[in-house]
Parts: structure tokens; C-alpha cells; sequence
DNA sequence: TTGAAAGCGCTAACAA
DNA sequence: TTGTTAGCGCTTTCAA
């Protein structure tokens, strides 16, 4: 009851060597059956716990992998450390949460904990590497980290991803395919591959179809509420309103959504609209929204697997993987209310 | 660079004992200045960082806490843990994340950790102890757990919390002074302690304004989308509907409005709405929510303050600290559509 | 004010 | 198959 049974205690009292204990509890394979009985049997019935530092010391692993978000206050990522953590949980490792809240002084913080062996391994859902201070020169060989969502380039690291280009593509196909021409985008922020990806997607969907994007069609945002509503009334007030918006995520696409609303546009009557990542409530809002839906928390066990291959020394993948979405289509979509103009054709 | 920097290689390099190294980077004072100094140039130099295993191998100490929930899933918690991190990270502890799942065996296995030394004190959010195995005899007297957001009677541990009933009463009063007299509650499962205070507070409301309450008035939830919408559409097929719902959660709120819009009814001008909890996206929301925001950080913060109390002995707060709610008045509650009846008065 | 030495609990060479 | 022994890196008596 007390956790203070130590192995010496056990070995003690079946009057075997602490060796063997440990080699017993380890299953290590290498005690004869009956012992190894007895010991467990005697572990179980002192409630034996190990002493986590002391084997930790001992071995100089602490059977502990981080998982490094910019922001733990995002429920996106909430689904990635279910994936993450289930994984973990079976192979026995625990799963420490890390914020860096785009801090650099975190981030390499976080970096530090591996290197000081506080963490065998770190899944990284940052965008970036540590480059300022003690990393200036580059970071360690051969680091046990896995980058999961985002594309950290030339780092030589192990990537677990989805198709950014070709999900957009999907949906902005979805709305074509309903009969929508005008198309405008919200797009993410610049310096960030992923909104250039699904920006990218937007384009190729567009032309495939041998539609023109008017220049004031492509809106960059960031991410946030605020953005998709702001945009989309710079949208909606042009010559040429869009009858369809894609938003880069599902946030924007809420502030698209908030901003037809108080311009008296129905959605999906007047204005459709598509969103990115399938958030938590996407399908409570309304309309439900349809959008994008990334696998988070296949990520996050993949991500984690691969985590633990290269713990066991078993290497990493050389490409990145690659995991499927789906198009939600849900209530935001519809066919674009017939022109006028269009009857007599 | 290498993470493999110990006390001794700066004691060596420096001419001095590994005991002196350590008495100068731990600060107790028991150094003379140009040693200390010298020293502590010296560490930061080599990029010394102390080994964490070993240190908590010695010390016995972990400089770790468990933030234990039922599931890290739900991003209610995610505010909480933003505070306790914050409050953590200033006292230099490490948070880390435990998932019970309702799961009384990873319950149990939170407190091991606790009683490991794996973690030095605990923040618990799950409203119950581990009762059975090895804990069925009782926890150990004097554990450094710190209950926030929900209720553990009789535990005599120090609580963090909000006045759900308090709380739950303004919601409701709130709703009256609309105007409204028809109001039903959407209440949270039965063996929950937040429930029945959420319960009450709405059944205090309504007598301090002489409001009866219909028998069928008091609907029971899970606190899910579903019964949300499965119980709006159960109180508006009454033969006298209420004019305004006060559901005990956000997300039964938002199930309640999905179900109204369903029934061809306007939010709020058919039905007004109220939740509790101001989940992310409840702004966002059409229509915006109406709702109980608590102080959800500060709840973290403040969980984690006493825990470090307790953990430097300084002792605990005999009486649970409340921290104060606030109604968020939002776009899902208007004045009662007036009744041809009341016209004629 | 500093140093020497012991030891936290565990595991892994090595030996038997 | 089991035991002996050493040592992971740190802190903390105790002694000087």
C-alpha cells in the first residue's frame, strides 16, 4: 500500500537475487519457469511498483514521447492526441502534451527535453524547427521525431500527412459539380505551405474546369472567424459576387457562413460555401457544413507507430505518408439559384 | 551539443567538487560568490542540463503533475489546462495530460503514478476516487490532489469550482426577465452532482418568479447533441410548448436549436435558448448562444496555485473556492413572440 | 565555504 | 539459469 516495495524487498523474501526479480519482471525470458512464477506472484501480491526515474536512469530512456502543438487550446489537435496517445498507451509509452504557442524559446525547449532524455521521441505538429540558440548550428542526427500534419522541408524527417492540394481540389470539384461557376477562396496566410497547397488544389480544380478566376476571387485569410467574415463581404460586394466560396478551414467558413447571414443571403440558397478539416461541431452547426474531413486521429496513430519503429530501431519511412479525406457534404452546398438569363438558354 | 554535459565535467573543468556544481546550479545559497558565478558561467557555456531521471532518482521528487480528465477529447478541458500549464510552467513543473475515459482502471492508474512518484500532486477533473483494487481500503491520508470543476464529497480534498446552482438561476432569471413564463430544462444525467445543481438553480428561478413548472418540463439529457435535439423535439410537441429552453449544456443547446430549426421554428424568435459552459464556437454559432461562460483558465490556474501550495507545505484552503460566472447574453434569446391572447389585456 | 563519500532503485555486464 | 557487482547522475549528509 505503500509504494515502497522495492525489488530488493521481493528478492529478499523468495530469497533470489534483485538480478532476477528484475529479469523476471522484465520478461526477459531468461528465468526458469517456476521462479519467474513465484516472482510475479510475490510483485503482484506486495503491489510492486518499479521506480520510474530509477529505471529510467538506469536504461536512459524514459518511455515518454512528447506531442508538440502550436496551440493546446485548438480542439483540432485534440483528435491527433487521441491517435497519438492510444498508440502510445499499448506500446507502454506515456505522452506528454507540449504548447510551444509559437514560441521559440518553447519550441527548442521542447527540443531540449529529448535531448536531455526526458522524452525518447516527439511528435511534432509545429511547422518548424528549432534553429536560434544552442540549435543554430542544426539540430542532432537521426532526432526521433515525426512531423504529423505539417511539412517541415529538407529536414530529412519522417512526415505523416494528407493531400492538402487534392482535398481542396475535391472540394471545390463538389461545388462545379452542383453547377457553381463563380467560385471564390479564402485562403489561409502566406508563408504557410499548407495554404499555398490548398490554394493550389483551388487552382487546379478551377482550370480543370476551364473556369476563369476573377482576380479579386482569391481573399487571403487567417484562419480565424473574423477573416471569413470580413472576406466575404469583400466578396459578396463585388460586381460579380461569387455564388460559392471555399474557405481554407472550417473557421473561416463559419465567418463566411455569420457574414451571408447579416448580408440576408441563405445559405446554401444564395451562396454556397465549403470549408477545411471537419471540426468539432462543422455538422451541429447551421447549416451543417460541409467540408473537408481529415483522418486526425488515423494521424496520429500513424504518426506514433512510425514514433515507435524508429524507437526500436527499426528506421523510418523514406516517403511521406500519405492518408485519404473525405468530402463531407453536408447542408452548406447546393445547386447555384438559376439566372435569369440562364432560362432562355 | 550533446546533452551529455555533467555536473562532474563542469567540476572538473573548474577544479571543484561535482557537490559544489550542484550547490551553485540549484541556488541554496551555500556558495561563495566568484565560485558561484564562475560556476554558473561555466554551466551555461557547456549547455549543461541537468539529468532529470537522476535528480528525481535522488530527490524523490518528480516536478511533475497529472492533470487527470475524462476525456481529453472534449475541448472544455482544454481552457483548464491552458491555466494549470501556465501556472505549472512558472513553478517549473511539467503537466502532464491523464484520459480516464470513465475508465476505472486508468483511474487507478493516475494515482499509482501519483503514489510512484511519477507525479507529485494531481489535478483532478473526473468527480470520483478510485475505489476498488489496491485502493479499496482508502486512499492515503493527505494526497496532494486538487479537485477542480466538479465535486467529490466527503473526500476532504481541496475543491476549485464554480456555483453551478447560482449559475444556473441567472440563466433561468435571465429568461424571465424576456418575459418568458413557459420554460423548460434540458438537464444533465442523473448521478451527477452538476446536474442536479444546474437542476436546482433553474427550479429556484422559477419559484422565486411564482412560475409552476409543468411535469413534463424537466427533461433529461446526456449532455450530447442528440438527446438535445431528441428532447426539443419532445417538449415542442406538448400540448402547451415551452417559449424557452434552458439546457444544462452548450452542446445539448446547440442540438435543441438544430432540432427547433427542423421544426420549422425560429431561434430565438419562436424559442429562445439558453446553454451553459460558452464552449469554443458557441460565439460562432447561428444563432450566437446564449449561455453561462465560467472562467475556465482561471479555474486551471487557480486549481494548480493550490496544489503548489500544498506541494511547498504550505497547506490547503479549508472551504472550496468558488470562482464567479458570467451570462453571456447572445443572439439565441429574445422577448416571447406575443400571444394573440395577451394583445386583448 | 568546500570536499569526500554514500546512495536513491534499477538494470546489465560478467561470472559462475 | 542465476548471482555478483558496478554504476547511471545527482544531491546530501558529514567532515574538514
Amino acid at each position: 500500500m505503500n509504494g515502497r516495495v522495492k525489488i530488493i524487498d521481493i528478492a529478499a523474501k523468495l530469497g533470489v537475487s534483485p538480478a532476477t526479480v528484475s529479469r523476471a519482471l522484465s520478461d526477459s525470458g531468461l528465468v526458469a519457469e517456476p521462479t519467474r512464477s513465484r516472482i510475479r506472484e510475490e510483485a503482484a501480491a506486495l503491489n510492486y511498483r518499479p521506480n520510474v526515474s530509477a529505471r529510467n536512469l538506469r536504461t536512459r530512456r524514459s518511455k515518454a514521447v512528447l506531442m508538440v502543438v502550436r496551440d493546446v487550446g485548438n480542439p483540432f489537435y485534440l483528435d491527433v492526441l487521441k491517435g497519438v496517445e492510444a498508440a502510445a498507451r499499448e506500446a507502454g509509452y506515456a505522452v506528454l502534451m507540449g504548447n510551444t504557442e509559437n514560441d521559440p524559446e518553447r519550441e527548442t525547449g521542447f527540443f531540449d527535453m529529448l535531448r536531455d532524455g526526458q522524452a525518447d521521441g516527439m511528435v511534432l505538429i509545429t511547422g518548424q524547427l528549432p534553429q536560434a540558440g544552442r540549435y543554430s548550428e542544426g539540430l542532432p542526427e537521426n532526432l526521433p521525431v515525426v512531423v504529423a500534419l505539417e511539412m517541415i522541408d529538407k529536414s530529412g524527417l519522417p512526415h505523416i500527412q494528407i493531400d492538402n492540394r487534392a482535398a481542396a481540389r475535391d472540394a471545390v470539384q463538389h461545388l462545379i459539380s452542383l453547377g457553381h461557376t463563380r467560385i471564390a477562396h479564402i485562403a489561409g496566410p502566406l508563408p504557410e505551405q499548407m495554404s499555398e497547397l490548398r490554394l493550389g488544389g483551388y487552382r487546379d480544380a478551377m482550370q480543370a474546369a476551364g473556369l476563369a478566376i476573377p482576380a479579386d476571387y482569391e481573399q487571403r485569410g487567417d484562419y480565424l472567424l473574423g477573416s471569413g467574415k470580413r472576406l466575404c463581404r469583400a466578396l459578396m460586394s463585388l460586381p460579380q459576387p461569387p455564388t460559392a466560396i471555399f474557405a481554407a478551414n472550417d473557421e473561416m467558413a463559419f465567418g463566411t457562413i455569420a457574414a451571408a447571414h447579416e448580408l440576408g443571403l441563405s445559405v446554401p440558397g444564395d451562396l454556397s460555401v465549403v470549408g477545411f478539416d471537419d471540426i468539432y461541431l462543422s455538422e451541429a452547426f447551421q447549416p451543417p457544413l460541409t467540408t473537408i474531413s481529415q483522418p486526425r486521429a488515423e494521424v496520429g496513430r500513424a504518426a506514433m507507430t512510425v514514433l515507435l519503429d524508429i524507437l526500436e530501431g527499426k528506421g523510418a519511412p523514406e516517403a511521406p505518408l500519405i492518408l485519404p479525406t473525405t468530402l463531407q457534404i453536408r447542408g452548406s452546398t447546393a445547386a447555384p439559384r438559376p439566372l435569369v438569363r440562364l432560362r432562355s438558354a
